[in-house]
DNA sequence: GTGAAAGCGCTAACAG
DNA sequence: CTGTTAGCGCTTTCAC
């Protein structure tokens, strides 16, 4: 490996020269700085960023942690290129650390990334209890930002998106469509996307629907199951809402695969705003999740770019397609 | 910042008998032991990892270049999730780099990888002249890996997919349904893929459907647009192939909006296997793409898990869902 | 302007 | 077993 001192020998100077040139400090005689870059050609230098990250104590790199749990679904997609995109745009890079599925293990990817000293670290956690979150935001030298959790310290290391808000602009919805029995498909736990939405159903559908759960894990398949479960059950409804797109998109199959027509028998709903839901048949009305902004706000929190503190509180907007209708005279169930 | 000198002076011993702790190197004695974990414990001590990876000249980390253009549909979102998910299999970590949309910004992308010296470096790469990746790979003091196109030379760095073979794959069922005048959708060039199996379409399509090509950019909304201009085309056909399942997708769609039955009227195939592709109507049928397997080969190439050259020339299996029926009695259009 | 020398925080011989 | 001494490759005073 060809090292600066090599370079500093075949360009006849010293190594804090050719450190000059390459940093454009201090003033270096043109012929000099002509003289290095011959040498740098000649030798193939490449600087390592390592030690020079050990020297000035600072980098270029912004870590996200998350949990493995969201991904490989639309959500997990656009959170990642996101991600990527707000890095790249303020000239960093994204450093991946897999929460996994344990407190644990979320803390040890925390740790990875903060002991790499990126220049801030994005934390999408599932378990990990918000005390310890604390812990980690006031022990690291550099911005931790928790991500779609409500903390209720720290306001400016937390960027959380209102679920509960969000979930009650898209029952108001339903409920305006003249749906009372409206069935909910759950996330898996613990998520607190999920609970705050889940909640935003509890608190405004009708009394009756108490029973009207079934479990999911945000896969399509765990929607399909849920939704079969949920028609196969002595309850009747007329709508159903999921946590998440996905898991809407896997009811609407069941339905049919059932014979049930949406929306003319069921309605359905999820959240999120995946691309393929205008896609689909029927097109899906659902919640567009500010992931976007929520990841940019982060970012810029992270390289410094806003002063002041994060948007919170960010609900999203509903997006209405055909996969609700009014509610049917007759229930189908 | 507390370093290990710290903790060597707080437990009364020498650096280097913490680094030995730390490492299990030579056996420390037990009471010793004990006093520097407690001195650990209580300085709150944090080992750097970039200095760690100074001294020995290794690190944890393995790159991904990636072009942006692949970002934020399902093949990105698999490419990722299993990169990250073998990355952590085998205790390493995930670092991003975008390849953005030129040569110049890919070799950057590489470069920066290289330069912080990730012990592996897979590279998604589009634009950078084979040339240029073979002049990185022998450079390069660590493995790196170019995925999805095949090279001429170093092919023990190279793992692609024999995109070609797939494309007969798909074409040889299209063909034993009786379809003879198939449409094909594009997506973006340059890309490797997209070219094998647009070559496969060509070599096995009937000589009049030369025309039957419309350029998509791989995203559902291309392939609607480009399956409405396949439609209002003077050519008639009986199916369409799109090169990804995104475009297959608003492919279909479109012929919805334009009252066509797919199958009935018009039968669509696609590629990578998108989970979607299950619970759409109709159900897609496609070509399973073996990312996982191109990725998991990656990974362990990197790690020295598999001395053996790596798997090349994968192809992937067809299934056979309900968008591809036998070829109609008349033609529709 | 430029070079010498002292770090950044850690590991790895080499003595003892 | 443990401490001392050099590095790893770069930046950054501080003199000249």
């Amino acid at each position: 490996m060809v090292t600066m001192l090599d370079v500093a020998r075949c360009a006849g100077v010293s190594k804090s020269t050719v450190s000059r040139v390459l940093n454009n400090k201090n003033v270096v005689r043109e012929e000099i700085k002509a003289l290095v870059y011959k040498a740098i050609a000649e030798t193939g230098y490449r600087p390592n960023l390592l030690a020079q990250q050990l020297a000035t104590q600072k980098t270029s790199m912004i870590g996200l942690v998350i949990t493995n749990e969201v991904y490989n679904g639309p959500f997990f997609s656009t959170l990642v290129y996101n991600a990527a995109k707000f890095c790249e745009q303020h000239d960093h890079r994204l450093i991946f650390a897999d929460g996994k599925h344990s407190a644990d293990e979320e803390i040890n990817a925390i740790d990875f990334l903060v002991r790499m000293k990126c220049a801030g670290v994005m934390v999408y956690a599932r378990h990990t209890p918000h005390a310890e979150l604390e812990k980690i935001i006031n022990e690291s030298p550099m911005p931790v930002m928790i991500l779609n959790q409500r903390l209720s310290v720290c306001p400016d290391r937390n960027i959380f998106i209102d679920h509960y808000r969000g979930g009650e602009i898209v029952m108001d919805y339903l409920l305006s469509q003249g749906h009372t029995h409206i069935a909910w498909i759950g996330g898996k736990m613990p998520s607190p996307s999920n609970t705050a939405r889940q909640q935003a159903w509890r608190d405004n559908v009708h009394p009756d629907c108490a029973a009207l759960v079934a479990q999911g894990d945000w896969s399509m398949e765990s929607g399909y199951q849920a939704a079969l479960t949920l028609i196969d059950g002595a309850a009747p409804f007329t709508a159903i809402l999921a946590a998440n797109d996905d898991m809407a998109l896997g009811a609407i199959k069941a339905l049919k695969d059932r014979g049930l027509r949406v929306p003319q028998d069921i309605s359905v709903a999820g959240f999120d705003n995946a691309k393929i839901g205008h896609y689909f048949s029927p097109s899906l009305t659902t919640l567009d999740t500010p992931i976007e902004q929520m990841i940019q706000c982060a970012v810029e929190q992270i390289v410094g770019l806003s002063p002041d503190r994060p948007a919170q509180g960010l609900t999203g907007t509903l997006v209405i397609r055909d996969s609700v209708g009014p509610v049917p005279v007759l229930m189908p169930n």
